[in-house]
DNA sequence: GTCTATAAGCTGATAGAC
DNA sequence: GTCTATCAGCTTATAGAC
């Protein structure tokens, strides 16, 4: 592991602890076992660093999920896949949720235009227009979909971290719930 | 306007806009257009200052769910109705929303019990538990169902932000499908 | 690429006059 | 209650040797 991706590692940590102002670039540096002088050789401002982290993490996720999705034939089959490919992702990567959601509430996802963050994710929406336009989900705008399902898988989520034993008991049924709320009957 | 409430608005409005951090208490001082020592002689720290701020939110929020809501009879007729209160308080209240998601999604969190967090909102789980009771919405964990709606209530509050003149258009379908997700068939 | 040394400016917080 | 003056420590970032 070379410097530049122990410096992003480090920060990862820090930033979820600490916030991102909390967290100085000193502490990042002696966090991830180099110099500050060596911080600011990879990265030219701590702004930088953060974007720098937020886009690696975000092309991560994508890669992740086009690497688990099969070719799936029905629409409710593609989509009940994806579903769960965020869920395990969300389950093993759960530093990394926590990163998404301050940064997404943070003033430095307006320095990062909203058009670049979600480019590589055009797939998804795709999904699901795909899914209104077989009719096998209701026609609402799929931007609103998906709005709503990554909010019930986040809900979901987040619920799980305080309540781990109901994994087993809600992971069907978490799912089977979004799905009455678009199916198309 | 007393000093104290100048402090909190001008707070409010800077965290939303800089982060926690990234406000100073001399910022914050400047904007309520009072002196940096007459912050420190109402909130002895800058956490103390946040803490309040979240808690009078909070307090804020509660009081006007209270106020609002009617005495419905039916279960669905009562979730249904804290469904728009909840969502006409968000759409009035943008910036105390942002403050409470940048506020769950901070440190801080950690400092204020979750337990004091919720405890003054046990009347929305009571909601649910006699809707469970009565068949009316299916029988899971009341903390998931609660989870799930105000997700879906957050998601669809964040969606019209981006999108305002969708609200007429979606208001009534946006609770038919979060119902649909929980009633009981 | 990595380090040490350094700096100007800002930070949260205090002291004491009014 | 409010102000001004002040501080010690930390902040991001740079310069220059190795």
């Amino acid at each position: 592991m070379d410097n530049k991706e122990k410096i992003l590692r480090a920060a990862l940590q820090l930033f979820i602890k600490e916030g991102f102002h909390g967290t100085s670039t000193s502490k990042i540096a002696n966090e991830a076992g180099i110099s500050n002088g060596t911080l600011f050789h990879h990265f030219k401002t701590k702004e930088e660093l953060i974007s720098r982290l937020y886009l690696k993490c975000k092309e991560d996720y994508r890669n992740y999920l086009l690497d688990h999705m099969q070719n799936q034939t029905t629409s409710k089959a593609k989509i009940r896949e994806f579903w769960f490919v965020c869920l395990n992702w969300g389950l093993s990567n759960q530093e990394v949720v926590s990163f998404f959601m301050m940064f997404a509430n943070s003033p430095y996802i307006d320095k990062l235009s909203k058009e670049e963050a979600t480019r590589n994710f055009r797939f998804v929406a795709d999904l699901f227009q795909e899914a209104i336009d077989n009719e096998t989900v209701v026609n609402i705008d799929p931007a609103l979909m998906m709005n709503q399902m990554f909010a019930a898988l986040l809900a979901f989520a987040l619920y799980l971290k305080e309540n781990p034993d109901k994994l087993d008991v809600y992971r069907e049924q978490a799912f089977k719930m979004w799905w009455r709320s678009v199916v198309n009957i």
